[in-house]
DNA sequence: GAAAAGCTGAGTAATTTAGTTGGTTAAAAG
DNA sequence: CTTTTAACCAACTAAATTACTCAGCTTTTC
């Protein structure tokens, strides 16, 4: 089973655009910098979530990214889908060969922790995510900007 | 989050060696060769099996593994837990910093999720494994040994 | 004392991840 | 119509991790 920081990034990075997008596009930069992320590799995953209708681009300036749905209609699954090639628990990718082209012993414990895991990241819209206190009290710090960032004192000879 | 193939290794053959004990200690060597895995890389999981007392080791001829407890008592989760050094969704380790040494927007949903694997591994007992019939017809193909293994059949000039 | 098994640590090849570099298009602003 | 903005794209790279192998040691039985 594979959930890298490519697919956490993806969904933090959504987050922050649909607690952000409600006066219009917002840019990835803007979100790189939220969110403490590299733009470039920001730029590689949008361009998945695009491809999978999560999002929608508008170019050009005061361009950037809107939502491809509604918050209620994006769920978290759909977001690490569009950009991890597959969270999937088995070892044989479902066909059930792991062991000389047979099932292994352990195949339908992964099918089923694949069921489980795929559930309840189904069930988790944006719109859910936005509602969590601990969601809005991060958004909250974030928004207001890095006046009291702590500042990494080194010593200089 | 991690669930590679050294936790479904480990799963497989605890699960083989709980099929297979009732007659004495078996060897890391029949277990390699009926789940067709590598008997340096079985006895690296099974050093750290060990330690964690999911397994009891046997030495000198005659030798091998018994299980450590009653399959009841042995849960998928301790297993995985004894092999890879975590199955931990969140980036930060559950510290809750990764956003600049703050709580990063996703930071609880990843938690959620950890709790929902962790409670569905911990759940699945190897007992409850061994009665799958799924887990039953493998288990009978396997000890019938391969007799009727599929010939690869190479085309030689 | 030879053989069977477990035990251990070091090393390695392959793969994957996370990220960079260096551009190009499209659209809006001036 | 030129500049600027920001999305778009492909190729490359460094670091980390994984899935192993190799070589040798230790314990126990016959
Ligand atoms: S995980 Fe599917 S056959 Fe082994
Ligand atoms: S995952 Fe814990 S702070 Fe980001």
């Amino acid at each position: 089973m594979k959930l890298t920081t490519k697919g956490r990034y993806a969904v933090t990075a959504v987050l922050d655009l649909a607690l952000h997008c409600e006066k219009g596009p917002v840019t990835l930069a803007d979100i790189a910098e939220r969110q403490k992320l590299s733009l470039s590799y920001l730029e590689q995953l949008f361009s998945k979530l695009r491809k999978a209708e999560v999002v929608k681009a508008v170019r050009g300036p005061g361009g950037g990214y809107l939502l491809g749905s509604t918050t209620e209609n994006i769920s978290v699954s759909e977001i690490i889908d569009a950009v991890e090639e597959k969270v999937d628990a088995t070892q044989c990718g479902g066909q059930g060969d792991c062991n000389k082209g047979m099932a292994c012993l352990t195949h339908t414990l992964w099918q089923d922790l694949n069921d489980q895991v795929h559930g309840f990241l189904k069930g988790v819209s944006i719109a859910s995510l936005m509602e969590r206190s601990a969601v809005k009290q991060v958004a909250l710090r974030q928004d207001a900007g890095p006046q009291d960032e702590p500042q990494i004192v080194t010593l200089e000879d």
